[in-house]
DNA sequence: GCCAACGTTGGC
DNA sequence: GCCAACGTTGGC
């Protein structure tokens, strides 16, 4: 059975890792997912401790600014419930809700931010999707050497999986 | 701000 | 249930 990771996807505008650190608990439910192969890895398919690449898309560079982890598992996304939010989905039934999420929680920032263009480039990702042109789902599973390699880039131990 | 890709919506 | 129109994503 392989170890799975994931990368998420943020526009540091809105919401970004260092907005996840700055939280009291450094936790923070991945609400606002309206894409249903998305919300299919977060209710189905993420545990408890994967590791997250948090990826900070529509900046400049874009790229992966550093490791967090899924910290709950799939619960309802309260937004969909909340007529004032732009997330608000009139088709999302309290008693059976639509659209799931999971808690993320920050780990650590990397001493060195993997730019987009440098995902690219490196060999050792080639196949990984965030660096295929087109590729707009915001979560994305990850093969455990691709994470492993972008921890590497990133300037972060691997030691810091095991926390 | 452009625009390719692609998911979603809604008329039929 | 097809498919054109529309909306969104996100790199550039």
């Amino acid at each position: 059975m392989a170890k799975q990771a994931w990368l998420m996807k943020s526009e540091p505008d809105v919401f970004s890792l260092q907005d996840l650190k700055s939280r009291p608990r450094q936790t923070e439910p991945w609400d606002g997912v309206r894409n249903y192969q998305a919300r299919n890895f977060m209710r189905d398919s993420m545990k408890l401790g994967d590791p997250v690449l948090f990826y900070h898309s529509n900046t400049n560079p874009p790229g992966v600014a550093g490791l967090a982890k899924v910290s709950s598992g799939p619960k309802p996304d309260l937004l969909a419930f909340d007529k004032k939010s732009k997330y608000f989905d009139p088709k999302s039934d309290p008693d059976n809700p639509r659209w799931l999420l999971v808690d993320v929680k920050y780990v650590a920032e990397f001493p060195n931010y993997v730019a987009l263009n440098l995902l690219k480039e490196d060999p050792q990702l080639e196949g990984m999707l965030v660096a295929k042109r087109w590729q707009r789902l915001s979560i994305q599973p990850v093969d455990w050497d691709h994470l492993l390699r972008v921890l590497e880039l990133g300037g972060l131990d691997e030691g810091l999986l095991k926390s």
